[in-house]
RNA sequence: GGUCUGGUAGUUCAGUUGGUUAGAAUACAUGCCUGUCACGCAUGGGGUCGCGGGUUCGAGUCCCGUCCAGACCGCCA
């Protein structure tokens, strides 16, 4: 028997019981006469005790070899120790060793297993095996493990099925890149990863299977960033006979009952917002409502004045924010060169501060006069110590530019408090929307998403009009989830693909399965998919990904532990009927 | 595809205007230590300054190229 107890269990309670441990030897206390180790495992740390009074010359020797992260079973009886330690469960007692056995030596880890660990990203991904022996990443991947548990447990008890669906499926071209998959009993045909099971999941409903679920894998073959893997993990569900409203309050429900199971955390109604108003007002379709910096638009009030920058603009558009005008000029000077950055691409920033005794000061004083800047602040209801910033430009590039500078002032400020979730609905997406380098219209959210049924006409006479049944779920700035109400009808799904610029050859070879299912009584359906893996980095205060999942792949999608992806060799090359490209 | 930042001891980093033998902390090794728990003290070993080229009397430092890592833009129906 290797343990009668785990690491993190014994207690004053066991007193002069004889107990048996296993774990990695987190530290060993060489102090002469005595020697403590801390035995660690997944659930805590126990300290051990060896001494030249108590212990026997062949173990307290024994014990003198130990290093980091050995793996030892001991047996002893739990003492009471004479100083105890208050930060830890077992600080109580310790285990007097009279039984040692190095079950596993170790080299000398490249890092410290420690909460604040010395080791960088690179390395600990190599070592992610030790990275994880880690509290910090451990506790990401039992916090992972309890909101799958609660997502299962309560999209049960609603009825809904989890059902598998295949991961080897058909590349089509709308949308993420596909990974493909070459077959080898199909000589010079691929199979592709799915982006999301979509089109399965819709055709359980026309199974009539009601209410589905699926925790599953997807994978998109883009650029990675902080909060995007190629193959993440989604909470994929559909419903049938629903409309938006249904939707909305089921999924609501579920990502109040995880806040509520998990963190103790009862979150209000979730606020509904539309997309043209997001937009309108925070420059992005996910906004982050922890703080305000609320758009103004100041046009009516900035112009004729001779300042050309802005009577030639089509959008003067700024944001307050609050006790600014504590910004030196150095600080300013830095938003200026930020939003100048060819990321952003503002052409410059204007400022106004409201001075402590109520007059203003602004970075165009030589265009806009005491008046004018009080109307600027009058209209932005910026008060004494505020700063006003603004940008102009056209429309939708302008909103754009000072939605990223409202999040980076947040962020410099420190407005955006982890353990605040501000949740958003953002609804009525557009249906389309326009591709300059294709020439075309883009499904905005997937080809299958139902139009606003009063909108429906609009398809062919103004198309970027078209609002559709689609939702995001926003939760402190991040998209955690999105979906819609799909079109069920043969006619408008064809309509669709008409608009989206598919020959009805090419609708029929890629999707002509799932219209063929709408003939055979498809119910009126829709459903909704969150991003398990940035839930619970929110849920777990961070917005990096990475480190709650337990093997990431790196910022060039390689994953560098295992060192994928790799070359083949040249038999599965020619099984594969792949031609090398190797020089 | 692009922009920016970084790469120096096992690890995390410092390294001034280009100038003597490249430092610190930590980790590691050895010794001492009868209550440690970030133990303490002493001693010691440890470097292809990412790689290649260039400028220079002289390069960790400047220039060019390249590789790797991270953040971001494009991309992500």
């Amino acid at each position: 028997m290797y343990r009668s107890h785990n690491c993190g269990e014994l207690r004053i309670s066991n007193l002069e019981q004889e107990v048996s441990l296993s774990g990695w030897v987190q530290k060993v206390r060489d102090k002469g006469f005595f020697i403590w180790i801390d035995l660690r495992d997944r659930y805590g740390i126990t300290q051990l005790i060896l001494d030249k009074e108590r212990s026997s010359n062949e173990i307290f020797n024994l014990g003198k070899t130990i290093g980091r992260e050995y793996v030892i079973h001991v047996k002893g009886s739990v003492i009471e120790r004479s100083s105890k330690n208050p930060k830890i469960k077992t600080g109580e007692i310790e285990v007097l060793v009279s039984e040692l056995v190095i079950l596993n030596s170790s080299k000398t880890p490249p890092f410290t297993i420690e909460d604040q660990t010395d080791g960088g990203e690179e390395l600990r991904m190599k070592y992610r095996y030790l990275d994880i022996r880690r509290p910090t990443l451990k506790n990401n991947l039992i916090l992972r493990h309890k909101i799958s548990q609660e997502v299962r447990k309560y999209l049960s008890d609603k009825m809904f099925l989890e059902i598998e669906t295949p991961y080897l499926i058909k590349s089509t071209p709308e949308g993420a890149r596909d990974f493909v998959v070459p077959s080898r009993m199909n000589g010079g045909e691929f199979y592709a990863l799915p982006q999301s099971p979509q089109t399965f999941k819709q055709l359980l409903m026309v199974a009539g299977l009601d209410k589905y679920f699926q925790i599953v894998k997807c994978f998109r073959d883009e650029d990675l960033r902080a909060d995007r893997q190629p193959e993440f993990t989604q909470i994929d569900c559909e419903m049938s006979f629903v409309k938006q409203d249904d939707v909305l309050n089921s999924f609501e429900g579920l990502i109040k009952h995880l806040f509520s199971s998990i963190k103790n955390i009862n979150l209000d109604k979730f606020p509904r917002m539309s997309y043209d108003e997001a937009v309108k007002n925070y420059g992005t379709d996910k906004p982050d409502l922890r703080y305000e910096m609320k758009f103004v638009e100041l046009n009516d009030v900035t112009q004729h004045k001779d300042f050309n920058i802005f009577n030639s603009a089509e959008l003067v558009v700024g944001f307050v924010v609050k006790s600014g005008n504590s910004f030196s000029r150095k600080d300013l000077d830095k938003y200026t060169d930020w939003v100048k950055r060819p990321q952003i691409g503002a052409t410059g920033l204007v400022y106004m501060r409201v001075l402590d005794d109520g007059s203003y000061k602004s970075s165009v004083d030589k265009f806009y006069d005491e008046s004018d800047l009080k109307q600027w602040a009058n209209i932005s209801d910026a008060k004494a110590g505020d700063i006003l910033f603004i940008l102009c430009g056209d429309s939708e590039n302008v909103r754009k530019q000072l939605g990223s500078l409202r999040v980076h002032v947040a962020d410099n400020l420190n407005l955006k408090d982890p353990e605040q979730f501000t949740p958003l609905w953002v609804v009525d997406f557009p249906l389309l929307e326009w591709d300059e380098e294709s020439n075309s219209y883009h499904a905005m959210h997937h080809p299958f998403t139902s139009p606003k049924s009063e909108h429906i006409e609009l398809i062919d006479s103004d198309p970027s009009a078209v609002r559709a049944d689609a939702y995001d779920l926003v939760l402190n700035g991040n998209e955690i989830g999105g979906g819609s109400i799909r079109i069920h009808d043969k006619k408008i799904q064809q309509k669709m693909f008409d608009c989206l610029g598919f020959s009805k050859e090419e609708a029929e070879k890629q999707f002509g399965f799932l219209m063929n299912a709408f003939e055979y009584g498809a119910p009126p359906h829709g459903g909704i998919a969150f991003g398990l893996d940035r839930i619970v980095a929110l849920m777990g205060g961070q917005e990096i990904i990475r480190d709650f999942i337990a093997f990431p792949k790196n910022n060039s999608g390689r994953d560098i532990m295992i060192d994928s992806p790799s070359t083949i060799s040249d038999e599965q090359m020619k099984e594969l009927q792949l031609k090398s490209t190797k020089k």
